[in-house]
DNA sequence: TGTGTCCGAGACGAA
DNA sequence: CTCGGACACA
């Protein structure tokens, strides 16, 4: 404890030590951020400050975890009564807390990604508006958008400036209606409702803002309006607030983040202190050499170099190849050299890419290769079916109103209820204002649904009356057996899936829900199943938890790296449409995407290689793509004439060097391509 | 009502 | 290619 500070340099030091007031810590990548936090954390606990009075918030569970992890490591277990998570978990248990404050049901449930789609697109059937005219993903982001900016749909409507933002701001109203209608929280609401209670309930505010008197916000530069204004409210009284951030990494603008906020820190808390980071303790020159050329093209930002504390090292490669497949074999050959020649470990190899879907190829191709990986974020566990149909399950008991488990599950397993009664029904509760559930019920009840679904709907609600007597037991894990038993789920589960060995897989998948109840009621003690569910609805995959003590290589999205390093790093996909992202590229956000490649350069500490293909399926057809403009600009060169278009010029295929791996040797390293 | 099949659109990122 | 929605049948 006594050399906390013995092993910072002066800026980190001063970081640490500057304890009372607004602190803003600019940190480039690999500076020592996390540290720095953690250590500062650590240093108030030394000084006397209970860690229970100490608050963290970052933006993902993985960054959350890590830094619980090394408080404890710094501080010892008495860390773990330092609040340390996500501004949405945090604010999910404000809200939880003092849910008879906001007049919330304290049982709300959550409305995911799914079900926001649903509901947008009930909106849009509501208004006789036709998908075609207003696509539902694009209102549903734009309606997030909304309410990340604060945006009301009253304002909304007042700023829309042609039909399309007339008709979603309409929608928008009726998204928000459909969803208290239903008592349901989207992920935007987490947020907005905890702000609404620490801004409008000044007492309330009081006694919380009292309880976190040092408050320390990670990643800063990803900041939206209402987490700010949550923030800003937390610590108004005593200003302890110390923010660690970094321009250059801002990569969450699509979520209504504000990089003026960091920028304006000193503006928003007059008086505060100001710490640069600059000297980099993760990556050799090579890395940051590329990294600066990068960033440099942005025109907006703090201008800033990092400066390697490790030296030279090796010269970043820069490797074409012929498609996917090639790519994912370059890869997956160089590793596994590198692991049987005793140079590394699986766990010291990450791949990092773009989008969510470019992992398939290497997926295979490891698992071909038997390297041992874990995928990162992802179709994650809870979107499996039987997960999701197990989960609406239990939706439905713990808020009758969900009406997005109740339409997965009034007919799975099939009990008669076809689509024609549930639209019949949908349609009734709407014109309600009635949940589908009691629409359902009094039209049995009338007579005007009868037959096959009149005798379904009376099997579904002697399960849920059974379920439900189980329920008042309290006891989580054997309410889940008694659902799966009442439902024979296992039959329903061989009844679609031919095979056994899918049979297993997907019933084993069922069986981890159970387990997940167990692990959470003996963390929480009175836990209900209304916060079993809302915790759920946040939560990651934590089996991955388990397995990072393996030695694996890890595969994910770029946003998911961030925070995060590894001593060697294969950045993939570098082609114009991929990274730059062509509907990033297309709104305008081409330096956000530069960013995103500055994120992925500055995650590898030893051993950084780019890859690209000169073609790429897409949509099952094999296209052509060229390099990414990022990989001109670190060679310094300007892309040619045209680049940009759409369609490659031709001369883009020759300027292509493009290595074959065969898999068992040492691919041929060509450091620099010949672009 | 349940099941099968065809068709057309489609994919950015996280909690 | 792969999913969901629409449609035709039993």
């Amino acid at each position: 404890m006594t050399d906390l500070l013995a092993s910072l340099n002066d800026a980190q030091r001063r970081a640490v030590t500057c304890t009372d007031g607004p602190l803003l810590v600019l940190a480039g990548a690999g500076t020592g951020k996390t540290r720095v936090i953690t250590v500062r954390a650590a240093h108030l606990m030394q000084q006397g400050v209970a860690p229970e009075q100490i608050l963290m918030v970052t933006f993902t569970n993985k960054a959350a975890r890590e830094m619980q992890e090394r408080l404890c490591s710094l501080a010892g277990a008495a860390a773990n009564q330092a609040t340390v998570g996500t501004f949405h978990r945090f604010c999910m248990r404000l809200i939880r807390e003092h849910a008879a404050a906001l007049d919330l049901p304290p049982g709300f449930g959550i409305c995911d990604s799914s079900d926001q789609l649903s509901a947008v697109k009930g909106a849009l059937r509501e208004l006789r508006i036709a998908e075609t005219a207003v696509d539902p993903r694009a209102a549903q982001s734009k309606i997030s958008l909304f309410k990340n900016a604060l945006i009301s749909s009253e304002q909304a409507m007042d700023q829309a400036e042609d039909d399309w933002d007339i008709m979603v701001a309409r929608c928008y109203t009726k998204y928000e209606e459909h969803l208290r209608r239903h008592r349901m929280l989207d992920f935007d609401d987490f947020l907005l409702f905890a702000l609404r209670l620490l801004e409008e309930k000044e007492e309330l505010r009081k006694q919380i803002a009292a309880r976190y008197r040092y408050v320390m916000v990670d990643e800063y530069q990803d900041t939206n309006a209402p987490q700010y204004r949550i923030v800003r409210a937390l610590v108004q009284d005593h200003r302890n607030l110390c923010v660690v951030g970094d321009d250059d990494q801002s990569i969450y603008a699509w979520r209504g983040a504000d990089v003026r906020r960091i920028l304006d820190f000193e503006k928003d808390f007059p008086g505060a202190e100001n710490v640069r980071l600059e000297t980099n303790y993760r990556s050799t020159a090579e890395i940051l050499d590329a990294a600066n050329k990068v960033i440099r093209n942005n025109p907006k930002r703090h201008d800033k170099e990092l400066i390697s504390a490790l030296g030279a090292g090796s010269t970043v490669s820069v490797m074409g190849m012929e498609d996917e497949d090639h790519e994912a074999s370059f890869v997956a050959g160089e590793i596994r050299y590198q692991v049987e020649s005793q140079e590394e470990r699986y766990g010291d190899f990450a791949i990092l890419c773009r989008t969510g879907q470019q992992p398939r190829a290497f997926e295979a191709e490891l698992r071909s290769a038997g390297i041992p990986y874990r995928l990162v974020g992802g179709t994650s566990f809870f979107d499996r079916k039987e997960v999701r149909d197990v989960l609406a399950y239990l939706r439905l008991l713990a808020n009758p109103a969900d009406e997005s488990a109740f339409l997965r599950i009034a007919n799975t397993p099939p009990r008669g209820i076809g689509k024609g009664s549930l639209d019949r029904v949908v349609e009734r509760a709407t014109e309600l204002g009635d949940t589908a559930w009691r629409a359902f019920r009094s039209m049995v009840d009338a007579g005007e649904i009868s037959g096959a679904p009149a005798r379904g709907f009376t099997a579904l609600r002697e399960i849920l009356n059974q379920a439900h007597v189980v329920l008042q037991e309290g006891d989580l894990p054997r309410l889940i057996q008694e659902v799966l038993a009442l439902t024979n789920y296992r039959a329903e589960i061989e009844r679609i899936y031919g095979d056994h060995e899918t049979q297993e897989l997907r019933w084993n998948g069922v069986l981890e829900v159970v387990d997940f109840a167990a692990s959470f009621q003996r963390k929480n003690k009175k836990g209900d199943l209304a916060s079993f569910l809302q915790e759920l609805s946040l939560s990651t995959d934590e089996r991955d938890k388990e397995e990072d003590s393996g030695d694996q290589v890890t595969l994910m999205t770029l946003h998911a790296a961030k925070g995060l390093e590894f001593r060697r790093v294969y950045l993939v996909g570098l082609e114009e449409g991929i990274l730059p992202h062509k509907r990033a590229a297309a709104e305008g956000g081409v330096e956000e995407e530069r960013r995103l490649m500055y994120v992925g350069i500055t995650r590898a500490q030893q051993d950084l290689t780019i890859t690209f293909c000169g073609s790429r399926t897409r949509f099952g057809k094999l296209q052509p793509c060229h390099p990414s403009r990022f990989l001109f600009e670190l060679k310094e060169k300007t892309p040619p004439e045209g680049w940009l278009a759409t369609d490659a010029p031709s001369v883009v295929q020759e300027a292509v060097p493009v290595p074959r791996n065969t898999k068992k040797k040492r691919p041929a390293r060509r450091p620099g391509s010949r672009l």
